[in-house]
DNA sequence: AACCCGCGCAACCGCCTTTAG
DNA sequence: GCTAAAGGCGGTTGCGCGGGT
């Protein structure tokens, strides 16, 4: 039957958003709130497309919006995760801290799939099934993101991402995740990234959306990963998440919480999958709980998606 | 200086899902 | 239960910018 199209195209603006533009929209839903996106333009007076509304309030205007310098732990866990999840853009960037899906989608597509490409080449290549698994996993605390061989071609865009020149080792890893510890005890509401936090924009740090400051205010819940694992006496980073023993840290079997597939390869099971993409954290029981899954996940991930 | 090329990213498109009547 | 509208999502496009020649 095909749908008709979502708001006439004669007499519409397109492309770039303008300043102006920008400064209605925001000033309109911060008036009214988000929704009702279709009549939102005549309302709030824009030549816009409903839909163009949303997407440049999604993706650009909205205040927990962070902006650039996706850190190495980011990455790290976009990886996992895409790994895990594919590309569901947006279950990705619902664990990520005011990333957007766009900007993730972006992101990927323009460095992370080649990288990984690059690495699962060089993984078919060299290695012998299991013997090498383990061995990278010894010695790669951080598995993911190897010496980079993305060169970038835009010098102005080097300071986005922090690219080591090679793998730390353990001992370089154990120093960091130190001083991540010690920053996080001083400050507790900041996470320590790589980033340089000149480049966040002002507007973000004048309003205090710093990385960890991002909350869903709306749905009164954190969907913020960082945010969810800094609480109190348990405080964890993001790199001790991701290379940790969970299963053995928690004493907790995740293998009873996939679906069982006999002697087949064991797959997740969609409860799971759902219980934990939409898990709110709002109490430290749920923490807790959700903490299993999400580590149930990321480490089921490298072993039964990463072959 | 001018042109070309590649990259990053914002924005668009069209399909799918959810919701409301 | 059905249908259309609205919202959401992932894929794709195209523009602007900067580096290289």
């Amino acid at each position: 039957m095909g749908r008709s199209p979502c708001c006439a195209k004669e007499g519409l603006n397109r492309g770039a958003w303008t300043a102006h533009e920008d400064k209605i929209l925001s000033d309109y839903i911060k008036l009214h709130g988000e929704g009702k996106w279709r009549n939102l333009p005549k309302r709030a007076g824009l030549r816009r497309c409903g839909k163009s509304c949303r997407l440049r309030w999604l993706n650009y205007l909205r205040p927990d919006i962070k902006r650039g310098n996706i850190s190495s732990d980011e990455e790290d866990l976009i990886i996992r995760l895409h790994k895990l999840l594919g590309n569901r853009w947006s279950l990705i960037a619902g664990r990520l801290p005011g990333r957007t899906d766009n900007e993730i989608k972006n992101y990927w597509n323009t460095n992370l799939g080649k990288k990984v490409k690059d690495l699962q080449q060089q993984n078919t290549n060299n290695s012998t099934p299991k013997n090498a698994k383990i061995a990278h996993k010894q010695n790669n605390p951080k598995p993911m993101v190897p010496n980079s061989h993305v060169v970038r071609t835009k010098a102005t865009k080097c300071s986005k991402v922090l690219f080591m020149n090679s793998l730390p080792n353990s001992s370089t890893m154990q120093n960091l995740q130190n001083k991540v510890e010690t920053e996080t005890k001083t400050k507790p509401s900041m996470h320590v990234d790589s980033r340089d936090s000149d480049s966040m924009s002002n507007n973000q740090m004048e309003n205090g959306n710093e990385f960890l400051s991002f909350s869903d205010a709306k749905k009164g819940l954190s969907t913020d990963l960082l945010v969810d694992f800094n609480m109190g006496d348990h405080d964890i980073s993001l790199s001790e998440l991701l290379n940790s023993d969970f299963s053995t840290a928690c004493n907790f079997d995740y293998n009873e919480l996939l679906s069982p597939c006999s002697d087949q390869t064991p797959m997740f099971s969609d409860e799971i999958l759902k219980n934990w993409t939409e898990c709110s954290f709002v109490d430290e029981k749920n923490v807790t709980n959700n903490l299993h899954y999400f580590t149930s996940f990321l480490e089921s991930s490298e072993d039964v998606l990463g072959e």
